[in-house]
RNA sequence: GGUGAGGUGGCUGAGUGGUCGAAAGCAGCGCUUUGCUAAAGCGCCAUACUCCAAAAGGGUAUCGAGGGUUCAAAUCCCUCCCUCACCGCCA
């Protein structure tokens, strides 16, 4: 959510930024600030009519204990009472409007982020390792893993439907390694603490990291309890410290946890496609920051380079690019993609995606800090996956398949899966 | 799921209709005094919104949340959320 005052006092600014992502955002502004004025104008109003009320009813508490008789002048109150409840309403019928409108509003742009249009224009920032090069054809992870033994989608489509897998066997032990082996990478090398959430959420939660209200469709619902299922570990984390003002030596708050991701995935592209590249349920290791607005920056590179130290120890061939203004998410003000070469596929899945998101989310959830003058401000967040696991696990078998079409894992999984190849 | 007890400022904790945004204590900040690693005294110490060009200074709201009763609500009524205890059920 947006600054109200940023708005007000810089519109032309925020326009410009707004429609530097390409979307018609930029043209809520001048609602906003019409709301703005109509709401301040009925609560100067009301406040003005409250105080008067307040007077009157002190002096008749005063004259009543004296014994006086107060018939008049509570008759005259609760005429004023009257315009009150009325003028109450209206203020609080355009404050819930404003709420609304800013609630529906993405976040600006950093400065720092590329203008473009879309998905097109998004620079590649980084390219590790190179294409693996291989004396046969090599096979789809779906091929590869079917053969192997590894899962099911027609059994998985039987229990639950289309876009979800039973991971079998060497393929529920990978699943299971590749866990393993993320949390401890990020634990004890990159100094995250672990946390293991709820995945089943109340709406405030998710109006926090802005998946409400704008994104409902995306979600599953248990409508009984009005209770969502978390479409990433991004949403329980970050909300764990909502309403909260937090001790300026307590940041960073670096947070890493494994969580089952629901999505319901409406009208996605590719949905019908075979295979573990987008799927209505999966696994992932999400990676937390909660920080101040001067360290922000710097958090992200750091982010960033712990998601990619994943591919580089497991010897995955990747490149970084950066979101342009056209292609970043609704809250994030700068993101990073990482893409996995996945050979079987011929080309790069996203495996990872980190973003900055300012105090964007922080303000809907009235996450704060106290900083080193005592003043309360709100934190920054950050977030990214590392990392998602069924794509992981995609480059993983597509890369390292042999020609007999077993998988030969890389030296460091080994002792996590127990053994040191697929077959 | 049932019954009961609760939810007050950074913390502890008073307050059951009227100068209560809220006693007192602790913690914190400032000043003073005395001085062997501290004590005493005094003062300050919530948040949000809003008015004013800004500062200074006002105003309003907030005692878990939302409604209601009343001239007036932390205080009375209703609904919800949460915590604790016991019972029931249960991986």
């Amino acid at each position: 959510m947006l600054d109200i005052r940023l708005i007000r006092e810089h519109a032309d600014q925020v326009k410009a930024r707004l429609s530097a992502r390409g979307g018609d955002s930029h043209l809520q502004i001048d609602s906003i600030l019409e709301c703005d004025r109509d709401r301040r104008a009925a609560e100067t109003q009301l406040q003005t009519l409250q105080s008067e009320r307040k007077r009157m009813s002190k002096e008749i508490g005063a004259r009543k204990s004296k014994g006086e008789d107060t018939a008049a002048v509570e008759a005259e109150v609760r005429g004023l009472g009257e315009q009150i409840t009325k003028l109450n309403e209206e203020s609080a019928a355009l404050d819930e409007r404003q709420r609304e409108l800013l609630l529906h509003l993405p976040n600006l742009p950093h400065e720092g982020c590329p203008i473009g249009a879309d998905a097109a224009a998004n620079p590649e920032v980084r390219v590790w390792g190179e294409r693996p090069a291989f004396g046969f054809s090599p096979k789809s992870h779906v091929e590869l893993g079917e053969a192997l033994g590894m899962f099911d989608f027609e059994r998985a489509a039987k229990i639950s439907g289309s876009a979800f897998v039973v991971f079998t066997g060497a393929g529920a032990r990978l699943e299971r390694a590749l866990l393993n082996f993320l949390l401890d990478l990020h634990t004890r090398e990159h100094g995250y603490t672990e946390v293991s959430p709820p995945v089943v959420v109340r709406p405030e939660t998710l109006i926090g990291t802005s998946q409400l209200p704008k994104f409902e469709e995306q979600l599953y619902r248990c409508e009984r309890d009005d209770l969502y299922l978390t479409p990433t570990a991004e949403v329980p984390v970050t909300n764990l410290h909502r309403e909260e003002i937090l001790p300026l030596e307590q940041l960073p708050i670096c947070y890493a946890a494994y969580t089952p991701c629901f999505r319901r995935e409406a009208g996605s592209a590719g949905l019908g496609t075979r295979g573990l590249i987008r799927m209505h349920q999966f696994d992932k290791v999400e990676l937390v920051k909660i920080t101040t607005p001067e360290a922000a920056s710097a958090e992200l590179e750091i982010l960033t380079s712990h998601a990619e130290r994943v591919l580089q120890i497991l010897g995955l061939h990747y490149r970084t690019i950066e979101l342009c203004t056209g292609d970043i998410g609704f809250s994030s003000t700068r993101t990073y993609d990482i893409e996995v070469w996945a050979p079987g596929q011929n080309g790069y899945l996203e495996v990872s995606s980190c973003s900055h998101f300012g105090d964007f989310q922080a303000r809907r959830m009235n996450l704060r800090f106290k900083d080193a003058e005592g003043k309360n401000r709100f934190c920054h967040t950050l977030n990214g996956s590392g990392t998602a696991l069924p794509r992981l696990m995609v480059a993983l078998l597509e890369t390292y398949q042999q020609a007999d079409g077993t998988v030969l894992l890389p030296e460091v999984l080994r002792p996590y899966f127990g053994s040191e190849r697929i077959q």
